[in-house]
DNA sequence: GGAGTCGCTATTTTT
DNA sequence: TAGCGACTCC
């Protein structure tokens, strides 16, 4: 197959050309083993990107291809650029002839670009973000008269995605998928949206692979096309594939067979986005002979570390199996922390970075893992309160800020006047005086004429159907269009866009507003007019926009990263925190209620993805109590905690008192929370494994300390505290203040001022004077 | 067109 | 609890 030699009888590393030299073994085969379907199964911390690239590079010094006959696909954007710049680094600018180096969805734009007429979109059709997915929805389900109380847009939207992700056109829905919208109207309005982008030249995330893979299967020459000129494929995380892309990859790699694909099963956590775990799982199957590679050399985290996130992911069943090892030194014991409450946990957190700080740890070398962004608020809070320097990854992003969408509406509309969705946004913003009504009117002339909004404006003004001043306004504004389309011929981008905000008096409006965000927002929109600089033509910055912007801001100083784990995947630091290993919380009640065994295993993927970023230390806390949806919630540990090989870990708890006698309770008698847990089905058991691991560990649950002097041992015994009557006001460290209103054995009812109706033990409560 | 109110909902998120 | 969208009222 090869005409180098085989990896086992590899040359002497003299003769190993310099992207290949410092590799290992199973990195050198897989770069080696240029022909034929290639499976690489990278564990976390073991190299894949440098093999990756090496094998690029490779590929290109030895001529077996030209960079772009290489195909090479990613999911993220950061992924792409990072592949670009360490490939760059082995062959120079070779690398700017890569037009094929990108995410699925910039490729698959770039196909469409070229073949759109072919399933009815020109060439410079829009791109539209969710946001106008479920605006343009909203309208369609209005139309229909469907209830979208009952059937919401975004519901819709998640079944167009998933649909779509499954390479399904509306034709393919079977019953069930069709009844899974109002009643049986899927298929419908499955119909109605893809004809409403048709007419607005738009298109979704999900149509830029959904309708490659249609040209591809409808129009075989221009399969044939790529297959003859995809000499190459590479694929990063495929164990995030989704249908659709699968069934890209195999139609490509049909003819010559040469795809390379990389992964790791054991890091699949997307599957609730479309990704299939079983794309990798049979890729033997499907391309028959490949070769498979097991890169398992960890050069990330300690021992401690990595035997930790080992025993936890062997807890799951459906794994290709690898096994990780390691030539770092011992490092230290992954660290399990338990705690009274959230709040506790963050201010722990604080400390012990602190400490680390210190000890001359860097900021930026230190993250905070979390399940749910909700769990971010308490760390936020706490190291405000202690002037810590942090960032939290994630929520807004850059292009989906108002002024941001503002302007680019504006300037879609000038690209490309059909794109109803951005006049719409639009029109009366800045205040125009054009309200509802002129929208209904507008709307229901762009219906009878069968044009685009924009142009059906035009006409609606030779009419008198609109009142005087509206009509004016709408002229007024139609032919600042005409004048701006006639400015994008002949100035830039960026400089467009300066008119643009001048002009239509967006500037204005936002100086005028003299709100705390107005000039934030100026600012925003100064940033971008000077990120446009970059481009030539309007055209090439929209689709920039759409498929590849995103916030990345320059660091400002060292800071505490706060993020999830899923925004995690592929980075690494020196110290990570794992806070929150509650059940309920991670895993996710979710993931216990529904979704069964693969949800729980992929919760537990989750685990191991976050456990493995750590280079060095690795710290896991759980508290047992928590505010969730502003209820206080208590909790049992993680039954990931149990995975844990015990001869790796440490634990140690810091509940005293009150937390002790919790503890101790809670095998004994009623869980003393259970009233305020009605979410929780999972909970008749009581305890979870995580649970047996606190108790063995770090829990002192003998009752010695229910005869500690200020709680009273009988409430134990299930005996009434004679100190407390009907009636009495009392305090609770938790719920504060409140009245008691029954009282049955030790357990009380209290109306609470705050927290209202509970039921807890005396023991939990002091009478309050 | 803005302010106030009600009711609903509530992982993970890339493109 | 909080944040959002839809709705109402001036």
């Amino acid at each position: 197959m090869t005409d180098l030699p085989t990896p086992s009888d590899a040359p002497a590393d003299a003769q190993i050309p310099a992207y290949a030299a410092r590799l290992n073994a199973p990195q050198r085969e897989a770069v080696l083993t240029t022909e034929g379907p290639v499976l690489m199964l990278a564990g976390a911390g073991t190299g894949k990107t440098a093999a990756l690239t090496a094998r690029l590079a490779h590929l290109i010094a030895t001529r077996r291809a030209w960079p772009s006959e290489i195909l090479c696909v990613t999911f993220t954007n950061k992924a792409a650029r990072e592949m670009r710049e360490r490939v760059g680094r082995h062959i120079g600018d070779a690398v700017e002839g890569m037009p094929w180096l990108g995410t699925f969805h910039s490729i698959g734009a770039r196909m469409l670009r070229r073949h759109a007429e072919l399933v009815g979109l020109e060439s410079n059709y829009t791109i539209i973000d969710t946001d106008d997915q479920i605006r343009l929805l909203k309208q369609l389900i209005q139309e229909n008269d469907v209830d979208e109380k009952r059937w919401p847009a975004r519901q819709l939207a998640g079944l167009l995605d998933r649909w779509k992700n499954r390479g399904l056109n509306p034709g393919d829905l079977d019953a069930v998928e069709n009844e899974s919208y109002a009643n049986g109207r899927g298929a419908q309005f499955y119909k109605l949206y893809q004809d409403r982008l048709k007419t607005l030249n738009a298109c979704d995330f999900g149509d830029l692979l959904l309708h490659i893979l249609n040209i591809f299967r409808t129009h075989h020459d221009v399969l044939a096309q790529y297959q003859q000129r995809f000499k190459y494929i590479l694929v990063d995380e495929y164990q995030d594939t989704n249908q659709v892309q699968y069934l890209w990859l195999r139609l490509l790699a049909q003819t010559r067979k040469n795809i390379c694909v990389v992964g790791d099963d054991d890091q699949s956590i997307y599957s609730w986005r479309g990704a299939e775990v079983a794309n990798i799982l049979k890729f033997e199957k499907d391309f028959p002979g490949a070769s498979v590679v097991k890169l398992e050399q960890n050069y990330r985290s300690t021992p401690q570390i990595l035997a930790a996130a080992s025993g936890l992911i062997n807890a799951n069943s459906e794994r290709l199996g690898k096994t990780l090892w390691t030539e770092l030194p011992p490092g230290e014991k992954v660290r399990i922390i338990g705690v009274w409450d959230a709040p506790e946990e963050a201010r722990r957190v604080g400390e012990e970075i602190e400490r680390l700080e210190s000890e001359g740890a860097p900021l930026d070398q230190i993250a905070i893992l979390v399940r749910a962004q909700y769990q971010t608020r308490e760390f936020e809070d706490r190291f405000i309160q202690i002037g810590l320097n942090y960032r939290i990854v994630g929520g807004f992003r850059f292009y989906e800020r108002a002024e941001i969408r503002d302007a680019l509406a504006y300037l879609r509309v000038i690209a490309q006047p059909a794109d109803d969705l951005a006049f719409e946004r639009i029109y009366n913003q800045p205040k125009r005086g054009l309200g509802a009504k002129t929208l209904e009117a507008m709307r229901r002339h762009a219906r009878q004429l069968q044009m685009s909004l924009a142009a059906a404006s035009l006409d609606l003004c030779d009419t008198d159907e609109l009142p005087a001043r509206a009509r004016n306004n709408l002229v007024a504004l139609l032919g600042q269009f005409v004048h701006w389309r006639e400015q994008a011929d002949k100035v830039t981008p960026s400089e467009l866009l300066r008119s643009v905000l001048a002009e239509s008096g967006y500037e204005d409006m936002l100086q005028k507003d003299r709100s705390a965000e107005s000039a934030g927002r100026l600012e925003n929109l100064t940033e971008l007019a000077r990120a446009m600089e970059e481009y030539e033509t309007l055209g090439d910055f929209l689709e920039h926009v759409s498929l590849v912007m995103d916030n990345e801001r320059a660091g400002d100083g060292e800071k505490v990263t706060i993020m999830t784990m899923h925004a995690a995947k592929g980075l690494e630091f020196d110290h990570v925190f794992l806070p929150g290993w509650e059940e309920g919380v991670f895993p996710s009640q979710r993931a216990i209620d529904e979704g069964g065994l693969a949800s729980l295993e992929e919760e537990r993927r989750l685990a191991y993805v976050a456990i493995t970023r750590a280079k060095r230390r690795c710290t896991i806390l759980h508290a047992a109590n928590r505010r969730i949806y502003g209820q206080w919630t208590s909790s049992i540990p993680s039954r990931f905690i149990e995975d844990l090989p015990e001869d790796y870990i440490t634990s140690e708890t810091t509940m005293t008192g009150g937390a002790s006698l919790w503890r101790a309770n809670w095998s004994e008698t009623d869980d003393p929370f259970a009233h305020v847990s009605t979410s929780r089905p999972d909970r008749s058991g009581k305890r979870g494994p995580g649970w047996q691991r606190a108790l063995s560990s770090g829990y002192d649950t003998t009752p010695k300390r229910l005869a500690e002097p200020g709680r009273s041992a009988a409430s134990f015994a299930a005996k009434p505290r004679s100190d407390i009557a009907l009636g009495a006001r009392v305090f609770h460290d938790k719920f504060g203040y409140g009245c008691v209103t029954a009282q049955e054995g030790n357990k009380l009812t209290i109306e609470f001022e705050k927290a209202g109706e509970k039921r807890v033990l005396d023991s939990f409560v002091s009478l309050a004077d």
